[in-house]
DNA sequence: CCATTTAGTTTACGCGCGTAAATTATTTGT
DNA sequence: ACAAATAATTTACGCGCGTAAACTAAATGG
């Protein structure tokens, strides 16, 4: 704890009076030195509070215990809340993680991929941009780097995928708008950044097929990753066009809802399931905010624990050296039912 | 960008007839070698796809391009946003900006600070977590490394402090409430976890005071940073005990008002400021979900910009060798005025 | 065109650490 | 107590790069 300034190993070997590969050693791995030295070690780390530097440590390791997590936008609160889930995963199984955020940028992306090269991650968890990212860079990085791909797949890529099922999210969340009032409208982006959003247009569709219901989708303008503003501005323009052809709409995500919802309230529209409301307001993910709308969102939430869970142990056993074929796991969603539907 | 796999920097200038140091001066800074060497440079560069390992430059640099970035929490979309925008600052500088959160956790944040020392930053921008934090390991690390605090001030320490005017903050929407309506209540956490809460408290009866009013403070139970749910329970107890002394509620920050506008919803009170509205409430921070509020939150805003180019700039000056006393800079807020007040 | 400046090269070392091989010290088992 | 097993030390090298010094080649300028 006290002040001596050690400046590197060597010093602090020399104070502590072993040798510097064994003093290595040591902070490789506590238990694999005698105990005698390691309470030896462990007297001097107290007088002297040296730590070994982490990227000098890299450099040179076969194996480093470095974690990247890259996701594409730190701003959400849906990917800020799964890269904390999966920080924890990390720290927990003894790696080191390192967070990114492409910000919604493909150059950034593929900045941010350099940059972990760099830090010679035994693994990366990735979650790409989507539509916008590079292709030809993602694949390539996959091959030089232990990867595995979440939330959004593009391709076959990496060690293996793992999300949510999108398919059964929407319907599911649309089987139960059905049985429980008017058949619901479908809300989305024209043109959504996440491929798994044309996934879900296509269950709607599907599902509503299979209900004998006509699907009716409305799809508003809007570039980038501000879906609350997107569906604001959408959810005015179609409230006021009249677009809704039924009292029910199900949002391509909570964003979208979240937007919605407050263009539904500054033109006085009651949205929720009780007898004064006008119109019944659902969405998809279980963003994190979902429960402090109001009304609270009806929602299918991803089952961030196990997506995270599943990810991490996917690749942990990978860079344990247990090789399996490339595998997609989409992971079933959770109802939430509050008052909004 | 094709494919011949270069592993150093050595390997790199034998392939485009230079040598190494120069190459190296030319990452440095690609205009300090001469035109003809810079083409040569740039057309192997086309060729082989070659980019230097960062954390191995930044071992021996004595001045790195390194600038930390450290929030308390990432998962709150306010420090999400600031550090956003101070990343695009660090980037547009000419610096390698490393975002570090603390996850709420003060052990955490410690090592943060740890593992931002191996990194040799020219500097770090460091919004504590607060009351919580280990002032002394803070200060500590501020001696080792050129560290601008922000948001949260704690002590005199680091470069300079900059951050909002809390009490501007409060004084002026308590202010603008008390012209409006009602004098406000004031909603609050018991135990804030950052300590610009008790200036808000303060300035609010400072300034009910300087307008004649009782000042009613209603300070709720709840531990951590959920700070929404607090809000929500904190509000569903207090409403239903008529703790509100008046039909007006300012609380100490917009993530609380969140929660509150959610409770005031599931029991039925209208809020904001039109005829049919029981309650006011206004937040304060200007928090990015504030906009999509039911009804849309007032609240008194951060100038995220000026604070963060305020920051930005100071650590700068400070790494390219200004020396300034440490000064302690308080920026104003603007008032936004929305439905909810 | 030659002397001077400027840029580039070579050489050599250092950063803070990992790691392998050979050697020596210590701990075991009996 | 002694041989065998285990752990620690010494020595030496490498990682991928920065950087300083001494030297050489190329660009200036009159």
């Amino acid at each position: 704890m006290a002040g001596n300034k050690i400046r590197n190993m060597e010093e602090f070997a020399s104070v502590s009076g072993i040798s510097r590969p064994t003093v290595s050693k040591y902070f490789n791995d506590p238990g694999s030195v005698r105990d005698t030295t390691r309470t030896r070690i462990e007297a001097a780390l107290e007088l002297h509070d040296y730590r070994p530097n982490i990227y000098a440590m890299n450099q040179n390791r076969k194996l480093t215990k470095n974690v990247g997590i890259v996701v594409p936008l730190l701003s959400d609160p849906y990917f800020a809340e799964i890269a904390r889930n999966l920080e924890q995963r990390c720290l927990a199984a003894g790696y080191r993680p390192t967070l990114f955020s492409s910000h919604g940028d493909p150059a950034l992306e593929v900045e941010v991929l350099d940059t972990l090269r760099s830090l010679k991650p035994a693994g990366v968890l990735l979650a790409p941009l989507g539509r916008a990212s590079d292709g030809k860079a993602l694949e390539k990085f996959c091959e030089d780097v232990p990867t595995l791909i979440f939330d959004s797949s593009v391709d076959q890529i990496g060690l293996a995928f793992v999300g949510s099922d999108n398919f059964q999210f929407t319907t599911h969340i649309t089987d139960y708008l059905c049985r429980t009032g008017e058949p619901p409208c479908f809300f989305e982006m024209k043109t959504p950044a996440n491929p798994d959003a044309h996934r879900r247009r296509q269950s709607y569709l599907r599902a509503m097929e299979a209900f004998g219901h006509t699907p009716d989708v409305i799809s508003v303008e809007g570039e980038g990753w501000g879906f609350e503003e997107i569906g604001l501005l959408g959810g005015h323009d179609a409230l006021k066009r009249g677009r809704f052809s039924t009292n029910t709409i199900l949002c391509s995500n909570d964003r979208l809802a979240i937007g919605l919802l407050t263009a539904c309230y500054e033109q006085g529209i009651r949205v929720g399931r009780g007898e004064a409301c006008l119109i019944r307001v659902a969405g998809q993910d279980g963003h994190p905010y979902s429960r402090y709308t109001c009304p609270p969102l009806t929602t299918i939430s991803h089952n961030y624990d196990a997506v995270s869970q599943t990810a991490a142990e996917a690749l942990f056993a990978a860079i344990d050296g247990q090789i399996a074929a490339w595998k997609s796991t989409r992971l079933e969603g959770k109802l939430i039912l509050r008052d909004s539907a």
